[in-house]
Parts: structure tokens; sequence; C-alpha cells
DNA sequence: GGGCCATCTTGAATTCACGTCACAAATGAT
DNA sequence: ATCATTTGTGACGTGAATTCAAGATGGCCC
């Protein structure tokens, strides 16, 4: 077998043993082997280093000073490697993060959280980025990306966070301008706000007789986040087809209108917290906070109701709690 | 099998690799081994240490912040490694030597060879400690030994380094007062110089028709080493037995006169450098000081002739040299 | 957008280093 | 002198690590 490398540090563990304990027997007892398997390590080691250790009789050890400095040498350089590879495993969550949100439910859903996170959690430090667009994990350095929608296949690990339905939905102002659309096709002679990057699903589906169909009125602005786009909603610019977990608030207040909500065909869209998996365990702070983030968020699949007064509700969204 | 401990410096050396050559591929080449094994390894090593090190896909590679930390370290710590066995290694002679010699030898043929041996090892530094008593190596963390005379059976090795005859002598002024003893029997009534010491003979040898015979004068005085029987010897205290290579010049010069020499049964003594055996190879500096002895030398089995003159000349016997 | 190449991963067979066992040698003490 | 303890040596067996072969994944180029 090739054999990589001979195991330095495993020497270096017996010799040290043998000098502390002061035989081989004695070391070969703390490690629970025979005293001829430390007998013969000792040998390989002198003999790869090409000078004697420790002159041995039956009856007691001398070290050589080959030995002598050896010996120390090894000893810190055990200790050294215990820490290291203690810090590396550290059990309590620290370091960095690096979180990567969409920015609707980063700023709804996780920034709320934070505090309390980081008061649980004193010796993690966090980046949190806002982009909707894709990124690439790695490419981005985040440690957890959380995404709304269907994910590409890729070896990436997804925890479900929540989910949403979508509403179209314009501004009262702006549905007093151009009126109320009643069907899908009425939407090509609307006003529509759109994406500046590219969304796995072109259309916005509506039921039609059992059947999905979709549409979608001409863009005449382009956001490049949600944020952005239900602040050019709001202003009255167009229709737009918006998260309810995003816009919840805003319907329930009267400031945007569903429109078409009859022919909503409720599909959901899940919210993921992603990370690379099939790569070894996780470090303990990536693990804390997507753990932490699926203990505190709980979106139970808002579903939109009208009310006896004509007003829009949200019935089933459970924000996130940051008391307590 | 009680694997005894995981092979820590490979999987740090395997790991850095990875990371300096930026690929699992690549380290497997240069370490001679398969990507798979790599990939094995470092899996191993995450799992051992409860956390991720490298965020990895088939083209990239990214560190997590433990992988980071863990990097540098186990870099480091290589390098210790890596320090501390070649100093060990070390294959220039250097450090220091604990030279013991009995004291005649030591001061006639050792000690005139000490200069030029430190001019050629600038590195070794010596320490001499002359005694004629039975030394145990190891208590005495010598390196070296040179006795004269036979070998207690040990795991010590021995290199021949000289042969020497013995002679009775006694100074022209003890033999002008106590008269010459003519047979072995005469010696029970002339004054010895004997030792403090218990030697491997307890008398003194003679032939008498092809036998041998053992005498000894009773002891008037003791020394712990030979150098100071010879002094009381040179200063008419009584008769003593000594090396042909210690008081050679004596008898040259008619300070000491031998007695009963046709009856010498012209035993021969050795002189070895002992050292400790059957444990690992020797350190560098300690072969070189034995080499040294062996090669510069020479003692060609002196023996004590009568020149035509009436005096006693010494031939073959070659004097170490410390000079070209 | 699809095929190709390089890379990483996984599962099963294999192998060689390492430790165990039993015995011998040596040392110091009773 | 004998005994008890400790180190050293040779033969043997184990099993953990490596290799081989095949499968996945991602990036790149056309």
């Amino acid at each position: 077998m090739a054999r990589i490398d001979t195991n330095r540090s495993g020497e270096m563990d017996v010799f040290v043993r043998v000098v502390d304990l002061g035989g081989f027997t004695a070391a070969a007892n703390s490690l629970r082997q025979t005293p001829s398997g430390v007998s013969k390590l000792v040998s390989r080691l002198e003999t790869r280093l090409g000078t004697r250790l420790v002159n041995r009789t039956t009856r007691k050890l001398q070290l050589t000073e080959e030995g002598q400095a050896f010996y120390q040498r090894a000893q810190r350089i055990l200790a050294d490697i215990d820490e290291a590879e203690r810090e590396a495993a550290s059990c309590v969550p620290r370091g960095h993060l690096t979180v990567n949100s969409n920015i609707p439910f980063g700023m709804l859903h996780v920034m709320p959280l934070l505090p309390r996170f980081m008061r649980e959690h004193p010796d993690i430090t966090l980046d949190i980025v806002l982009t909707d667009t894709l990124v690439d994990l790695m490419q981005a350095r985040a440690d957890v990306a959380i995404r709304a929608g269907p994910l590409g296949a890729s070896r990436l690990i997804a925890r479900k966070l929540g989910t949403s339905r979508m509403a179209v939905v314009a501004s009262p102002s702006y549905l007093a301008r151009h009126g109320i659309p009643k069907t899908p096709a009425d939407l090509a002679g609307h006003r529509g706000v759109g994406w500046t990057f590219p969304r796995s699903i072109r259309g916005w589906p509506f039921r039609r007789a059992e059947k999905i169909e979709e549409a979608l009125p001409p863009p005449v602005a382009r956001a490049s986040d949600g944020e952005t786009a239900r602040q050019l909603t709001l202003g009255g610019i167009g229709v737009a087809r918006l998260a309810l977990f995003h816009i919840g608030p805003d319907i329930e207040a009267g400031r945007l209108v569903p429109v078409l909500q009859n022919l909503n065909p409720g599909d959901r869209e899940d919210i993921h917290a992603v990370y690379v998996g099939h790569a070894g365990p996780l470090p303990a702070r990536v693990r804390a906070f997507i753990d932490f983030l699926a203990q505190h968020i709980r979106i139970g699949d808002p579903a939109l109701r009208r009310g006896a007064d004509g007003k829009w509700k949200i019935a089933g969204d459970k924000r996130a709690r940051d008391d307590k």
C-alpha cells in the first residue's frame, strides 16, 4: 500500500509517553499497548531519524542529547496539534457567519431575529448580505443562503423555513386610473412591475376552467429585488405579483389591493435555508444558525380572505418573534 | 487491532497539500495517491474534528473559517515537525559528547588527539571524565567509555583501540634498598603498590615451567588510578604491575626498572572504546568520535626488549599523533 | 442548450503496516 | 545464586487504509 507517510505524530506521542512515564512498559500500559509494540515503535522512529534517542537497559532509561531535544519539541508539537484540533472542533458555535438572504424575507423575518441570535451566541459575528439575485454560495463565501421559490438541483441541502402564497396586487390609485382587470387577458392592457433578473417562471399563473394559464402584463418597470418592486407598486406604477408574507400588511392596510384573486391558483412558494451539503459535518455556527431560524420562523401557509367588511385579511401567517 | 492513534500529522499533511494545490486531485498526485484516498482522508478528518474544513464542488474549493485556521496551524505544525526531526537526525556531528576514560590511556593517548578532533568537528562540545574505577555508562551519562582489560559481558559494544602488555616495575632507588626479586615467591617479601578498587585478576601472572602461577606482593599503598600508582612507584614506594603504554617512557629513561621480566607471560590487555549497543543507530557525534579514535590511535602491541647497552627499549608502540 | 471533460464521491476488494503473542536476554534485588 | 521485572526479537494475524472501478456533479465549449 502506498504509504502516504509514517505516523509522525503517533511516534512522537509514544516517545513522549515513554519519557514521561520513565519506561516502555509504563508507556505501553497507558496506551493500551504491549511493551513490545512500544519497543518496536521507538526503534522504528530511531531508525527513521538515523539517530538514537534513548539509551536503555532493562532497568533504566537515559535520554541522549537528541532525545532530550526531540522530547521537548515533540511535547510542544503535540500540544499544538491538540490545540489546533480542539479549536477547529470547538463545539460552541463561534467565528464568523455570512448569511445571504433575499431582501423581503430577510428584512421581514430574519433581521428581527438576529438580536436574539447574537445574544444567545456572543462568539459569532455576522455578515448579512441581502440580494434577490441568485448567488453562488461558495463564490459569495456565504455559509447559508435563504431563497424563495424552487431550488435548482444541486448538491445544496435545503431546510424549509416556511411557505407563502403569492398575490397579484396594485395600489388603489393605480386601479383608479387604469381600472381593475377582470380576466388574465386584461393584464395585457395593464402596466406591469417585473424583474431585472430571470425568474424560474416567466408568466403569472391563473386558474381557468381547471387548467392553469399564464399571463403577464407588459413590464413598465423592473426591480432587482422584491422590496423595490413593492415600493414601485405602492407608488402606483403598475401591477405586480408578490409574496403574501411580504405584502400582507400592505393588503390589510389597504395600501395594496389584490386583483384576480378569485383566479389565484394558490400555488405555494417555499422558503428555504440552503447550505452546501455532502462534504463533512457542518460547522457548529452554521448549524446553530439554521436551527435557530427553523425554530423561530413559523410561516404557516398564510391565506388571503375577504372579511365581512370587504377588507382583506391574512390568516395563518405567524410572524417572526424576537420577543420573549 | 487497538489503533493507538490516528495519523494526525499525516492528515494535516494531506489537508495542507489540498489547500496549497487547490484540489484533491492535485494533492493526490503530489502524494502519489489516488484522489479517492485524499477525499476519504479529508472526510475522515472532518468527521473526527466534527466540523467541515472545506466546502467543495467538483470545480472549486472554499475553505471554511475552521479550515482556514486549521490550515495555518497545520502548516506551522508540519514545519515544526520537520525541523524537530531534521535536527534530531542531523547528519553532521554536533552537540555535546561525554567521554569517560581510564586515566593513563586518556592522558597519554586520548587527550593529545582532542584538539584535532575538535578542530574537525567545531559543533561538538566535549566533557572528558577520567576515572579508573568502572563506571556505569548510563549512570555517568557518558556516550563513550574507554576501558582497559577484559570487558564484562553486557550489551555494551566494544571497539578495540589497541593492545598493551604489562610489566612489573620498581624504581632504582627502591631496588637499591630492597633488592631485586628473582622469583615470584620473592615478591612476598617486597612492598607492593595495589589498587583501591577490585580488578578482574587478583594476582600477577608469571611463567613457571609452561604454567602460569600468580604472586602478589603485600600492598603497602593503594591507588585509585594508574597514574597515581605510577607516581607512587616512581617515588620508590614499592613494586607495581603497570601497562607498558603507560610506563614505557619511564622504563626507557631508567626511572623505572622491569623486574622478573624473563618470567613475564606476555599477556595482553586490550583497550576498547565501549558504548551502549542494540538500541537503534548511534548519534552521529558518538560515531564520529569512535571512528576518530579508532583511526588515529595505533598501539601495535608494544614489546619490551633489552638493548645491547643493557638499557630497556620499547618497540612497536606507535603513539597517538595529533600532528599533520 | 447539450455534450464533453475534469473533478469529487462512493462502494467493494485488496493489501501491507502495525501490533500481539510467545520466548529470549539482560539487569538489579532479595 | 535465583527471581522478578523489563526490554528485544521473530512469526503471525488483523483490520484499517488504499486502490480500483463506477457514479455524480459542475463548468466549459461549441
